[in-house]
DNA sequence: TAGATTGTTAATCGATTAACAATC
DNA sequence: TAGATTGTTAATCGATTAACAATC
């Protein structure tokens, strides 16, 4: 039961309250304005009102907002309260980099599967061959489909990550994806994300910090 | 010489422009006009009109663009057709995914150095020790520094990279830093990213793609 | 020349910022 | 009550889209 639909400006922001709300806490904060969390996002405390309003009011007139009553609430509001089963498609550096990054802050990211081109042992993990993802999804429900797979065969595996009913997929193989319009599809680019810093260090005058 | 600034939008859509004409080029096409780069790149003929105009004209009324032409300028544009060298801070995982990644289309992307707080061989790879990090600078020019630490000591790094003139940072901490205007920094924020997702995965109305 | 498609200006849309009434 | 700060509406700004004249 939400006022308007949320633009993917404010989706963006919602982990960086999040964080500084965790920031907030671990010292101890308890209270903290609009105006006071402005200085700390670099975002105007007019656009951080506007944002929280959207999800409802959270904070109290004349106070300003509860840390740990607007962190649980933002909490809730993204999800990270929840558990997550996840699988892992492609399993080079970048399949396994997130695997061992283990700084996600939800409930629990639980990898109940991980697929390769080359199935086997592969740092004491067990790697299964992408023939098996079809079936395996069929058998376990999965939220996040983690696709960390060389371009050529990202879509193929999209693909069957749609006809397997996964919730959402992050994609670190650099190339659009395309699946229906049920699925989000988040990507990293990293190559992309480079070449905006190049451009940048060439045109340090069109670069705005935030 | 330029007609305006360039606004970050525009930015972020350069390497996309870049990576599709790089597909059409692998595919023969010589030219393109700006409704087909359209329905590749899903920005529309407008945008993608308006967006390469901001750099000059470099169609041709009538025809299109020149396939091979307009990867030539966009190329030059951001700057992909230099040599750049880099150094990580940060040989975790992620600074180690980085390495080995080596889909950079840029002429060269030459490391000349690998820090972190622990110094010594890993993974057959020589790792200096942090400390060594400002006196390295001030002997060896860097463009980008690969910014892969914990949150912890990530702000004195970028700190050090700022007093050793790195021309850009390219921040993995999952926090924001600070530098002087003059250093441009870009950020993946690997948490944030998974976020947005697990919110989309809950709120799939709130969900457009692209 | 006629047809096509760019380059560019004008109109629209949406997001950010400003302002202020509500209220703690 | 007076002071502070939110919640919310209105004004502004900037980016996207539409339109069309220029021209190949």
């Amino acid at each position: 039961m939400r006022k308007t639909r949320i633009s993917s400006a404010v989706v963006r922001r919602l982990p960086k309250y999040y964080r500084h709300l965790c920031d907030l806490e671990r010292m101890g904060e308890e209270k903290i304005s609009s105006q006071q969390l402005s200085e700390k996002t670099g975002f105007t405390a007019s656009q951080i009102r506007q944002d929280l309003n959207h999800f409802g009011g959270f904070g109290q007139q004349g106070y300003g907002y509860r840390v740990g009553d607007l962190k649980k609430a933002i909490t809730e509001i993204i999800g990270l309260d929840k558990s997550y089963k996840a699988v892992i498609v492609g399993y080079g550096n970048i399949g396994q980099a997130i695997h061992k990054y283990k700084r996600f802050d939800v409930k629990e990211l639980d990898v109940v599967g991980i697929f390769d081109t080359k199935a086997g042992k592969k740092h004491g993990q067990e790697v299964k061959s992408v023939k098996e993802l079809a079936s395996f999804l069929k058998e376990n429900p999965v939220d996040v489909a983690i696709l960390a797979i060389p371009v050529e065969h990202a879509q193929e595996v999209a693909d069957m990550l749609e006809e397997g009913m996964v919730r959402a997929i992050w994609n670190f193989a650099p190339t659009d994806i395309k699946v229906g319009f049920r699925i989000p599809i988040e990507s990293v680019h990293l190559s992309e994300s480079l070449y905006s810093l190049i451009f940048y260090s060439w045109n340090i005058d069109d670069y705005k910090e935030k």
